[in-house]
DNA sequence: TGTACATCAGTGAACGCGCGTTCACTGATGTAC
DNA sequence: TGTACATCAGTGAACGCGCGTTCACTGATGTAC
């Protein structure tokens, strides 16, 4: 005979982890599409809602420590088994990663991304450089001989570009199998433009 | 001797054109990146808070008015004097006035592009697609015999990425000559960098 | 031209909500001697 | 090994907030006859 409202077991007065609780709570919270709130967050971890207090100063310090982690989710999505790509084939397999993840965790993604992080804890700011990082090294690869700084920006644009088109319902994102050929079409399409260009001097 | 917060003047009881005024006053709300409310709208009108509810059914209905109006506004500006751009650099010229657009009204932007707008008023949807099909205009003069659609979704994903990059404060916005700078490298960039890659076949 | 009346566009009070955060507190843990 | 005590990690009540929205209402406007 057990309440539904299931309040998570406990060992006792102390709680062991719960920082990494909270996390994964508010991780569970976003994926689900919820609105995400400390109170809320402290209830689905069975605590009081002053404890979230103990770990963390306030509410932007938690949206930072959960940003930080989607970022390294994302980098470890797109490294995968192996390490950065070396063909361009590898690269859009990047771009599809990325804008899977984006439609996947879209509560996260746009925490990640959608606001201003003006502050820059420190640990954000390294885990958007390693990404960035990572794109540059796949880049070196796949275009040697490029002003590759140059080229991660526009890459990096174009995927994110079509990661939030397609969260705003500017693309349609019913189906993932359209989402990728979608998104292999445009590297396609803007890579071989240059070709085609109307006059050119 | 005036109070220092002055109700705005009103002919009588009725105001005469409500629904455009609380629209001007959300626009000038949103431009100061005030955290935009029905209430504050109604207080910036002048008017009681409930005054709102005769010209839009809810906080959406107005939310999708002002996006409608953005995109429109958004379109103006691009389009400027001249019609559709039928050069390179007039392309160009395109992302560097959205990227523009996106930096000098960052909340209006968002709400343009940030939410879902799922529902998809008839005039919003227009007004989007509006914008869509002014640059597959300008693609088919710059490209011709090209898959424009695609090329379209491409362009317009690299500079709506580039947009939210700098508004998530990934990419440098502190000057707008820089962030033009950067927009034409990463055209620049992509566009040219089918020349140099790896190996071929 | 005057009047009755439907309709429109406002008002003001109130409801109920969940939120972030602070406060003084207490139970549990670990460490120095 | 035992004990005193500092520190850590929780609790529970409360504050104050602004918000979206509903309700019954009233003043102003326009139209039919």
């Amino acid at each position: 005979m057990s309440t539904s409202s299931r309040p998570p077991v406990r060992a006792g007065y102390h709680h062991g982890d719960l920082r990494a609780t909270l996390l994964a709570a508010a991780m569970q919270m976003l994926e689900e599409g919820a609105s995400f709130s400390l109170r809320g967050l402290a209830r689905r971890a069975g605590v009081s809602q002053t404890a979230p207090y103990r770990h963390f100063a306030d509410r932007e310090a938690l949206e930072s420590a959960l940003a930080t982690q989607g970022l390294a989710d994302l980098r470890a999505e797109l490294v995968g088994d192996g390490g950065p790509p070396t063909t361009m084939e590898g690269l859009v397999g990047f771009a599809v990663v990325y804008v899977d993840f984006a439609l996947r965790r879209p509560a996260l993604f746009r925490l990640m991304f959608g606001n201003e992080c003006s502050a820059g804890g420190d640990p954000l700011v390294a885990a958007a450089q390693e990404l960035d990082q990572l794109l540059i090294v796949a880049l070196e690869n796949v275009f040697p001989d490029s002003d590759v700084q140059a080229l991660a920006t526009a890459c990096w644009s174009l995927v994110h570009g079509l990661a939030f088109l397609h969260l705003a319902g500017k693309l349609d994102a019913a189906d993932p199998g359209v989402t990728a050929e979608r998104v292999r079409a445009s590297f396609e399409a803007i890579l071989t433009a240059s070709g085609r260009v109307a006059s050119r001097r």
